[in-house]
RNA sequence: UCCUCGGUAGCUCAAUGGCAGAGCAGGUGGCUGUUAACCACAAGGUUGAGAGUUCGAAUCUCUCCCGAGGAGCCA
């Protein structure tokens, strides 16, 4: 038995494929079935002279998604679909598929959705959860090459990170608790213990976004390093962005073939990447757009996020947001005290913000005072305040949303496909 | 939460006040190189639900349900 990603290494042999029909073509005397294992595609050629009269007459009576054991032997042909075909000589049928819900022709967004699990077996689909998956493989190798040590959040939480409105809230023996919406606080906690590291993990957030860039359940990799600034999170993110592209472009051609990705703009990805600071990006709209300025102090939206992504080819960072727009637990810059030290990075081709991260508020009686700004209970976050009393250190970090660094790599338009089983405002299965 | 659009055969859609239709899937038959193969035949309907207007409603009105796109917010 072999994979079909192997096939090539086997021509002229005979081999066994177990897979499932993916389609089938007959032509009286002559059938194609298209077969499919996880790894690839083949395309099966019976000749009725080939092989026994049952096997042809059941060759021609399988239906879609059947799951099957095909044996036969390997041959390069340059009419078949990735160059290889398998001339079978016999036909074991696994099980007979009822009739397949997922067509060959198209389908709303509504009801493949309701199919994801059927939907996830094709073609497209197949291709963005192999590159979902070497985007992880990438992530955890750059962290693990720089010393960092995975360091695993927890998901119930007894409070807010950032706030109240957009949590799920659970119940807890007695008491409730919270999904969380974000890893970062605890690898805050981490970072004080092992210097350097980084979560990932599921995060949930009950924000009544009803967008192409927003889901309930989505990954969040969070890195936070003990002693580093503002400039150290960003040259990080540069770096780990790049590394990542890059892996994913040598290594997933043949995905983003399939997924009909122009692959052009991801190969220009490297460092360093513009940084312009919130001011400069507020020059920029104006700049563009006299009769709607923004003014200082709004946080972007996602139609300025996008223009001021469509000016650069590589990702951009932007800096020093006004504190009054971001959280509680950014520090402020020492030379601007209304401006946060604090970075988001958008990314090309209008995909908008991938990246979130900030050097945080490390002076104990300072943050005391924003809990009390930003109207939220002290006692929650003792445990985080006592982060600021013993041994407290200048330390920074980001989070990176996975499924919108996907989006991004697979120019997909919308975010959904890029999770196995997607959690929205109003779908929560299967 | 707000704005916009939609819901007709298993799926994708057509029919705009006058006989509810096509392609695909599924069924039957045919075809020796197909690439979402093709050809023929048969089958397939509570037009999202309820009420109203009308001689007559898939079509117009109202209420509700469901979905999609966008805004705000965010990764």
């Amino acid at each position: 038995m072999i994979w079909i990603e192997e096939v090539s290494s086997y021509e002229g042999k005979e081999v066994e494929i177990h897979g499932w029909l993916h389609n089938r073509r007959s032509s009286g005397k002559i059938h194609f079935l298209t077969i499919r294992d996880g790894t690839g595609i083949i395309q099966g050629v019976i000749l009725r002279d080939n092989v026994s009269s049952d096997t042809f007459k059941l060759a021609d009576r399988i239906s879609q998604e059947s799951s099957i054991i095909v044996r036969g032997k390997v041959r390069e042909d340059k009419r078949a679909p990735g160059g290889y075909e398998l001339e079978i000589n016999g036909i074991l049928l696994v099980h007979s598929a009822e009739p397949y819900p997922i067509s060959k022709k198209s389908h709303g967004i509504d009801f493949l959705l309701s199919h994801r699990h059927l939907w996830l077996r094709s073609r497209r689909q197949y291709a963005i959860l192999k590159v979902r998956g070497e985007v992880i493989l990438a992530i955890h190798e750059f962290f693990d090459s720089r010393g960092f040590t995975r360091f695993d959040a927890p998901i119930l939480t007894p409070s807010a990170c950032e706030g109240t409105t957009t949590l799920f809230e659970v119940p807890y023996f007695d008491s409730k608790v919270y999904l969380s919406q974000s890893g970062q606080l605890y690898a805050e906690a981490g970072c004080m213990a092992l210097g350097k590291v980084y979560t990932f993990g599921p995060t949930f957030r009950a924000e009544k976004s009803k967008t192409r860039r927003h889901l309930t359940e989505f990954w969040q990799i969070e890195p936070e390093v003990a002693y580093a600034n503002l400039d150290d999170i960003m040259k990080l993110a540069e770096d780990f962005v790049t590394y990542i592209i890059q892996r994913v472009v040598e290594r997933r051609k043949e995905e983003l073939n399939i997924l009909e990705r122009d692959t052009k703009p991801l190969e220009l990805i490297k460092t360093p990447f513009p940084r312009i600071t919130y001011q400069q990006a507020i020059d920029l709209l104006n700049k563009q757009n006299e009769t709607s300025k923004t003014q200082w102090g709004e946080d972007f939206g996602a139609p300025q996020e996008a223009y001021i992504s469509q000016q650069f080819k590589l990702p951009v960072l932007i800096h020093r947001y006004p504190a009054e727009c971001k959280a509680f637990y950014m520090k402020r810059d020492p030379e601007d005290s209304h401006l946060s030290l604090c970075v988001d990075m958008l990314a090309p081709e209008g995909y908008g913000e991938i990246i979130g991260g900030s050097q945080r508020e490390d002076d104990l009686a300072t943050l005391e005072q924003r809990l009390q700004e930003f109207n939220l209970p002290k006692e929650p976050h003792e445990w985080y305040l006592d982060l600021r009393r013993y041994g407290s250190v200048p330390h920074s970090g980001f989070g990176l949303g996975l499924e919108r660094l996907l989006a991004w790599i697979c120019k997909s338009h919308h975010i959904r496909e890029m999770i196995p089983f997607p959690r929205t405002i109003d779908r929560s299965s299967p």
